[in-house]
DNA sequence: TCCCAGGTGTCGC
DNA sequence: GCGACACATGGG
């Protein structure tokens, strides 16, 4: 596969909190390799100045996985509409929004309420190794018949009752994650927002990072704090306030912004 | 020991 | 609609 110049970077995309389950496996001198999971697939690829190589799935898994067919040069002039972003865009070059597996998606978000990255990590891995077919993340029914005292020995804590019964939901059809691609955004929200665990900040990144809602815009402690102090000298605003502002200010792809913004709220921490 | 983590559900006003 | 609080757990 080629990839035009500065179009995709695969290791800012898949460090920026997409994604828990990619692990660097080696670094090359001017390039890396990660391995990972697209859906059900084991798959490796390899980013050598741009040249990205693949293995273990298609080339264009690969590519629907990464949105390799979103127009990021015309995406980043829509949105870079004020110095903070502007420098963000620069900074974080090549990074792109995911489109994930809507159940694993869905799953992962409910578990990193209150959470940290690291830890998170580390559940999503336990449940993976524990309950799903030769490693793959867990499919909603398989997890749907694991006992919350179980689920909480894998390290969930209050989350164990709100994962299994999104499980249960799913796997009995009535939060049915495939039919609903066909549903508009307000409406693909309400639906989601029925599974136990699911609030306001979980369904943006459902929409955004599984169902490539890009006009879906997440706000959690980091870009609330970083937005706070860049567009509102921190003056008390509410994160639905964030999410109006946002839509309006960078526009239907403000969701890719909010991840440029994401990785700058939180550069100097440990990824 | 204290503080924090890619929040949600619930209650009181 | 908003503010306060509980909710488990591990790392810094």
């Amino acid at each position: 596969m080629f990839c035009r110049k500065f179009d995709f970077d695969l290791a800012r995309t898949l460090t920026s909190g997409q994604v828990f389950r990619w692990r660097e496996v080696s670094v090359a001198s001017q390039g890396s390799t990660f391995s990972g999971w697209i859906g059900a697939n084991r798959a490796e690829v390899t980013q050598q100045g741009q040249q990205v190589t693949v293995r273990g799935v298609s080339a264009e898994h690969v590519s629907h996985f990464f949105a390799l067919d979103s127009d990021l040069k015309e995406i980043a002039r829509q949105i870079d509409v004020d110095p903070v972003i502007h420098a963000a865009l620069q900074r974080y070059r090549g990074l792109r929004i995911i489109r994930q597996d809507p159940w694993e998606c869905t799953a992962s978000f409910i578990l990193s309420s209150f959470n940290n990255i690291l830890r998170l990590t580390g559940m999503i891995e336990t449940l993976s190794l524990r309950f799903g077919d030769q490693g793959v993340f867990p499919r909603p029914e398989a997890l749907a018949k694991v006992s919350e005292r179980v689920l909480r020995n894998c390290g969930l804590g209050f989350r164990a009752p709100y994962l299994k019964t999104a499980a249960q939901a799913v796997a009995s059809g009535s939060a049915p994650l495939e039919d609903c691609r066909r549903l508009e955004d307000d409406e693909l929200r309400r639906s989601l927002c029925k599974i136990p665990g699911v609030g306001e900040k979980v369904v943006e990144c459902i929409l955004l990072f599984a169902y490539g809602r890009a006009a879906a815009f997440p706000v959690d402690v980091w870009i609330g704090r970083s937005m706070r102090a860049w567009y509102f000298r921190n003056r008390k605003v509410t994160d639905r306030q964030l999410r109006e502002f946002a839509r309006k200010h960078f526009g239907p792809y403000c969701g890719w912004a909010q991840q440029y913004l994401y990785c700058t709220a939180r550069s100097g921490t440990n990824e």
